[in-house]
DNA sequence: CAGTAACCGGAATTCCGGTTACGGTTCGCC
DNA sequence: GGCGAACCGTAACCGGAATTCCGGTTACTG
């Protein structure tokens, strides 16, 4: 592939994200190479049809949640763990807006759709929770599921969108924390920010 | 109208919520049809084209939430109060599924779109909330804006499914305002579960 | 119970966005 | 710097979903 039809590759996936991240996935393609700057004929031999656009962009979103995931496993199970495994999701969720919450509910190829629900967050988030409040230093009387079904919800476009509104991706994810932290936890960070 | 449209009106803005609720907004008007167990044409003459459609039962999603605002507005302010919007605005997404999410990021005439606005649901229920906490049963540490967006986030459609899993509404709403009692009450209240 | 206006279903038509064909342009190797 | 292959943008094509049209049917009124 020459360089230039390379370049045009990487603006056009840039450009679609973009797009669908405020749309939808129903952003028209001819509005993509627009916002690309270039001509439609140039998507389709760049990335594809509409349908491998999308799946583009939606590989890189599964990809980054997964290995957001991954790290989190691997790392040392406590609080931090969480916290920085939240930083990354709602970082993602503000590049990819609407994206994340369309590949969910919209229709997708059965191989694509597959490898998403492998992600599966709500299970895997649950496991980190339960095995981080081993620590001590969550709630013990809130269920490792609602917390999940929780701080995944702070995803939704809405939620994520006023939560960014008051800062960075660090304090955003700090305030998701912050209700199932024990009291002496959330003392200690209060007290460390001043 | 004569009373055989009437009815097929009902129809039709059922089974155009029962398909929308599960497939999204894009459901095709012949399903929408077919599921009513009418022609299409009847479609048109009792309800409109697909954007009016689309409009009567966001009508019905943004009626019954500013209702329910309404209602919580008018209480007497306390956790009971919150307990019970809670509650229903999860009976809401429920019954409507993703359309309350695709009305957020669709497009939408704009009318319907500043109707929406107008409801304003995250910064209503922080002031709810934020009415709710001076009753003491709430933690002071955790601002209303956060407990707002975490609150209204488990309605996103993947975490209320995850919730809705676990029991009834009343259930759910427990299972969301739980990390924001006091520690006080929700000893209270789980003992009194028991 | 008969007349009539309103209503119905399904076929025909329009419309719109995805896709492809084609003539001009640019990159990169010599 | 020139040549060929690969690339580009525009405009025409195509399919499928939205919308409309028409002949038959049904609910209300007197």
């Amino acid at each position: 592939m020459r360089s230039d039809a390379l370049a045009n590759q990487r603006k056009i996936v840039e450009a679609a994200t973009r797009l669908m991240a405020e749309q939808g996935l129903e952003a028209e393609l001819t509005d993509i190479a627009q916002e690309a700057g270039v001509g439609v004929a140039t998507v389709y031999r760049c990335v594809g049809n509409r349908d491998q656009v999308i799946e583009t962009i939606a590989r890189d979103v599964v990809g980054q949640m997964a290995a957001s995931f991954d790290e989190a496993e691997a790392g040392d199970g406590g609080v931090d763990g969480l916290r920085a495994l939240t930083e990354r999701l709602h970082g993602i969720v503000a590049t990819y807006g609407w994206v994340h919450a369309a590949l969910i509910g919209g229709r997708l190829h059965a191989e694509l759709r597959s490898e998403m629900r492998a992600v599966d967050p709500l299970r895997r988030f649950e496991r980190l929770y339960a095995r981080a409040r081993a620590t001590g230093r969550l709630r013990d009387d809130i269920e490792p599921e609602a917390a999940a079904a929780l701080i995944l919800g702070s995803l939704a476009p809405w939620s994520a969108r006023a939560l960014q509104a008051r800062g960075d991706a660090r304090a955003v994810a700090e305030a998701v924390l912050a209700p199932f932290l024990t009291h002496a936890d959330t003392d200690r960070d209060t007290e460390a920010d001043r």
